[in-house]
DNA sequence: CTAGTGTCGTGACGCCGGTCACATACACCT
DNA sequence: AGGTGTATGTGACCGGCGTCACGACACTAG
């Protein structure tokens, strides 16, 4: 098979090699022998749409390779990121299921690999393979967590810095760096979108960095983040 | 049976009659029967507390009749209210699949009548039941939706006038009076719940509702409210 | 080399809304 | 009546942050 935008195109499921890390992906062979049959695998480039809030729900998408960008976005434009989903995440599962429209809008980063299952196939699918059905139930709980750790993040908070500081510690916690004295991570992200995630503006995030890097809270290695004083950070996180 | 705080409980399952009003509930009765075995019918009076954030999850609780508050609240005890659950809705569902602790405190408003199934029981009953495991999905599906609206809520809108304009707007359209030229609505909620409803300070709620009442577009009757310009809430709910 | 585009940095201004401090109103209990 | 508790109104203050406006770089295209 080719390989398009520079991807390794996972041919098949059943000899993923990432399949166990994959939470959904880790079905009894039966199962995942039915869900080969049904999916199709695809291949898109950066920056594609995958589907669009408020479209009637196609099916689901499973992300194999590549990060893709959840947002919602109001009618003048103003858009707030709710997450970037990693490899082994389902996208649109919750619209699929329920069929309501899909509630966010999926925006590939980098060259991605997903595979895509139809609606029907999908929903037939799951009657019939009751395994994949609590898998379903066990991502769309994970989904449910993270919409609430936002919730919380967006209506707790006092103020912009504990968002802020809030979101650094959360990433540096994902990269097995937040037992490290000094946790290092990658900005792969714009200050712009930072602020969607946080919602806030691009002004004040450049401000709160450069406040941060003054006070000797974080310093700045090309597109690398140093956290020079964790405690300080976490004290923005909690406290007003 | 007792009817403990002036309740009439609803005995089987089987027998009740609301069970296909109620999503979760309209299941085959091979299932219903089996569910009705690991059950227990209980009763709780007006501020009983079900379960708090960060408990382990003990298994779900099955709202029949009532009314259950639904909160994320921080470390100062500033609390926002996620959404006020209603007869029918499976409470701790999430946390119970995941096995992560409960994100959120249910709280009851009225007295109350409730099925609780331990975790153990539950998660039997799903790999048994795949009937019962689907509907599980669809009810986190649901979930999700709705905190989907409360992110979007907190997070795109641009003033409080705008979060309690869809507050109204929701509210109305829950009790089939949307259609309505001036539609009605029981205010069941003080100025201070509504203020944790949209994240904002009680002073503010007063404040907005005093604005509104002067420019004609809401009138309080007691303790309900008419809404005497829908299209002029509308436009402050969506606008600025 | 220059023009165009995207990201970052920073000052000035103004307003929304949080907070504090009271006043008022209505309940309920003894 | 009087006291206590809870819900509602309303004024004054002021700090955070959104917005506008502009300048400094970096990178690509032509």
């Amino acid at each position: 098979m080719l390989s398009p935008y520079g991807l390794d195109i996972i041919e098949s499921c059943l000899t993923c090699k990432m399949r166990s890390d994959h939470i959904f992906c880790d079905l009894p062979t039966s199962a995942l022998q039915a869900f080969e049959n049904i999916k199709y695998a695809t291949a898109y480039p950066k920056s594609a749409v995958l589907f669009v809030e408020g479209q009637a729900p196609r099916g689901i998408f499973v992300l194999c390779k590549g990060r893709v960008k959840l947002s919602i976005c109001a009618t003048d434009g103003k858009t707030l990121i709710l997450k970037i989903a990693e490899p082994g995440e389902v996208l649109g599962l919750s619209a699929t299921v329920s069929g309501k429209a899909y509630e966010l809008t999926a925006e590939t980063i980098d060259p991605c690999q997903v595979n895509f299952v139809k609606r029907e196939d999908f929903l037939r699918f799951l009657k019939e393979h009751s395994d994949a059905c609590f898998k379903v139930a066990e991502q769309l709980s994970e989904k449910y967590n993270n919409a609430c750790h936002e919730v919380r993040s967006l209506g707790l908070s006092h103020s912009a810095a504990e968002k802020l500081a809030k979101l650094l510690l959360e990433w540096s916690s994902k990269n097995g760096e937040s037992a490290k004295q000094e946790p290092r991570l990658k900005l792969a992200l714009t200050h712009e979108e930072i602020a969607q995630m946080i919602g806030t503006s691009r002004e004040t995030v450049t401000r709160l960095f450069a406040d941060m890097k003054k006070r000797q809270i974080v310093q700045a290695k090309g597109s690398t983040l140093i956290i020079r004083n964790k405690a300080a950070l976490k004290v923005l996180a909690t406290n007003n």
